[in-house]
DNA sequence: AAGTCACGTGCAACTATGTTGCGTTAAATG
DNA sequence: CATTTAACGCAACATAGTTGCACGTGACTT
């Protein structure tokens, strides 16, 4: 499973025409593995040790893989970037539901957004995003069940 | 019309029971009187100078603001949080455009989103919000008319 | 297989937005 | 006017993300 998933990601690498390298396959399998949306501080956590992989290289890899499409980019609530791997986003026009208390964030695959809005004179619209907005699972559970004071910030 | 708003802030805020300072009337004040959405910079830059309102109040104010609704919180690409007079962005269900360029968000009044989104089980949502990114008048012009290499972070 | 060269990486220092603690000021109330 | 307490100003801090530069390495040529 995760060899495969290490296959995929230098496979797709490869396909873009690009340097194949350590950090850029491992933090593609990283973000292919995940099923919610993870943010810089997620990967770093997740990526292989051993590798030694640098803080500043992991931002870069992932700002490349947003800008090439391999990766989607989605900017929080908490002012953390996310990013998932272009095939859970692969429309130009879908659907992600945001956590307010943990930021965590999912793409929402059923749902999706309006492929035409009208936009002011001039404005070049690109991609529409449609954001819901509230707790998730976990958040909404802790929060009726226990205090009335949360603990802001939490990361699950 | 300078004076209107300001007097239209101060009623705002007397209503809302809670304690109406200058920095809190003048704060709403320039998010009245702003055609877009302002972050923090933009606010400060707007106030008047005479007053003397402190960096850290500005935030503070801002927080208070759309803590009690009297002001809307967006969540800029470029970590960078907009605010919105509560007025321009009454619905629960409403649309905004984002500049990926200069950052520059905008209400659309013309569009809604739709109301009912499926979620995950357990998932409580609270809001709904259609994002529309592209390019700003602004920037879609300059891009198009002179450079390859945009002056990004512009901030017209 | 060795050589070359540009692209990618590691490191350190830096930027910018936003937050916190605490003593002081000033709005509301009587 | 006196009292109370929320709001304010200041300084120091926290954190996500960025930049400059020297060095290493992937891909391509010979």
């Amino acid at each position: 499973m995760a060899k495969t998933m290490t296959d995929a990601a230098e496979a797709m690498i490869r396909e873009s025409g690009a340097r194949v390298t350590r950090a850029r396959v491992e933090v593609l399998a990283v973000l292919l593995k995940a099923e919610r949306a993870l943010s810089h501080h997620d990967v770093e956590r997740r990526l292989n040790r051993s590798l030694g992989v640098d803080r500043v290289t992991v931002y870069r890899v992932l700002d490349w893989l947003s800008g090439c499409g391999l990766a989607h980019k989605i900017a929080g609530e908490d002012r953390i970037s996310r990013y998932n791997a272009a095939e859970h986003a692969h429309s130009r026009a879908h659907a992600h539901f945001q956590c307010g208390r943990c930021g965590t964030v999912v793409c929402l695959d059923d749902a999706d957004a309006p492929t035409e809005v009208p936009v002011p004179t001039g404005f070049v619209p690109h991609e529409v995003v449609l954001t819901v907005k509230g707790l998730c699972a976990t958040c909404a559970h802790t929060r009726t069940s226990s205090s009335r004071h949360p603990p802001a910030r939490a990361r699950h």
